[in-house]
DNA sequence: AATAATACGTTACGATATATCATATCAAAT
DNA sequence: ATTTGATATGATATATCGTAACGTATTATT
C-alpha cells in the first residue's frame, strides 16, 4: 500500500472511531499502519517486533493486544482464529457494510484476501443456522485454500 | 450419549482406524470416549484433566496433543480454531461424507453443533473463492451464534 | 528371538493470551 | 488552572496453548 492511500485510509480510519467516541491514538494509529502495510496477516508479537524496531520506546506486549482489541471492535482489524493473526480489514476505505466478512488463506504462503460472502451463501447459512436452533451472531468464515501461484508450484 | 451407542460408535472408529492401517489404541479410545461423552468441547488441558481424574497413571499433555492430532487426521475428531477446543465428529455413526463440517457455536453457553453445509453453500463458495484466485482446501466453518436457550435468556 | 514400525513418555521450551494493579494523559467541569 | 473522571497505557506476573527433540515401550511381522 502506498504513502497515498495507506494516509487516506489513516484518515477514515479517525472518522471510523470518531463516530463510536473514541480515538486514534498516535500508537493505535501506528499498529494500524503497520497491518495495512504489511502482506500478509502478523501475529501479536510480529507485530510488537515490527513497531519495536522503529520506535524509541519498546511497547509491551500487553499493549499491542490492548490495541489489537481495539481496533477489531472497531472492525478495522480482523483476527484470524485459524492462525492467530492479524489482518488490517480491507473495507476501511469505501466503508463497506456487509454481514459477514470471508477470508481466503493460502494454507502454504499465508497470503490471505477478504471477500463479502455473497447475499446467497448468507442466506442460506442463516437457514441452516436457525433450522439447527441458533440465531447467527457477529461471524466470519475462514477458508483455508491454495493460492494459484502456491497451487502452481505444488502441482 | 448413552452406553449402548456410544460402544457402538467406537466401534464404529475402529473399523474406520482399521481401513487406515492404524490402531485405536486404549488411550485413543478413552480420550474420544471422553470426548463423545461431553456436551461441550473441551480443551486439550480439559481433556488431560477429564483423563487423569480416572486414570491410575496420569497422561502427559504431550499425549493428549498427539493423540488430538491423530483422531483428527482420522477424522473422528475436529478442532474449533476459534475456541481452541476440540469435539468429536457428529458423524461417525453414519459413515455420512461430506465436504464441509460447519460448526454452530453458541458464543454465551458454548454448545456446539456441527451440521454440514448445504451443496448449494458449497457450490457458491467454490465460486467465490476461485473468481479470487484460490482453490479450496480441506475447510471448516464455525460460526458464532447464539443458541435459542441463550438467546431467549438476553432478550 | 530379531527386527522394524508404531505408540507413548519425558524434558524442555516457545508461542499465545489474560489478569491485575499502577500510572499517564486528555477533556470537561468547576 | 485545577480538580475530576474517563480513557489509554505501562509493568509484572501468570495462565493457556502447543511443539521440538529424543528416548523407551509395545506391537506386528519375520
Amino acid at each position: 500500500m502506498n504513502r497515498q492511500k495507506l494516509d487516506s485510509t489513516i484518515k477514515k480510519a479517525e472518522q471510523v472511531c470518531e463516530r463510536t467516541g473514541s480515538r486514534l491514538t498516535d500508537k493505535r494509529r501506528d499498529i494500524l499502519e503497520i497491518l495495512l502495510s504489511s502482506e500478509n496477516p502478523l501475529s501479536a508479537y510480529d507485530i510488537s517486533d515490527a513497531y519495536n524496531k522503529k520506535a524509541e520506546k519498546p511497547m509491551p506486549t500487553m499493549s499491542v493486544y490492548r490495541i489489537l482489541d481495539f481496533l477489531e471492535a472497531e472492525n478495522l482489524v480482523h483476527k484470524l482464529s485459524s492462525t492467530n493473526k492479524y489482518v488490517a480489514c480491507s473495507h476501511i476505505d469505501c466503508g463497506h457494510q456487509y454481514e459477514i466478512p470471508q477470508f481466503l488463506i493460502c494454507a502454504e504462503c499465508e497470503t490471505t484476501s477478504e471477500v463479502a460472502v455473497s447475499t446467497i451463501i448468507y442466506e442460506e447459512l442463516n437457514k441452516l443456522v436457525s433450522k439447527a436452533g441458533y440465531t447467527l451472531g457477529n461471524s466470519k468464515l475462514e477458508l483455508q485454500c491454495l493460492c494459484n501461484k502456491c497451487s502452481a508450484r505444488t502441482v
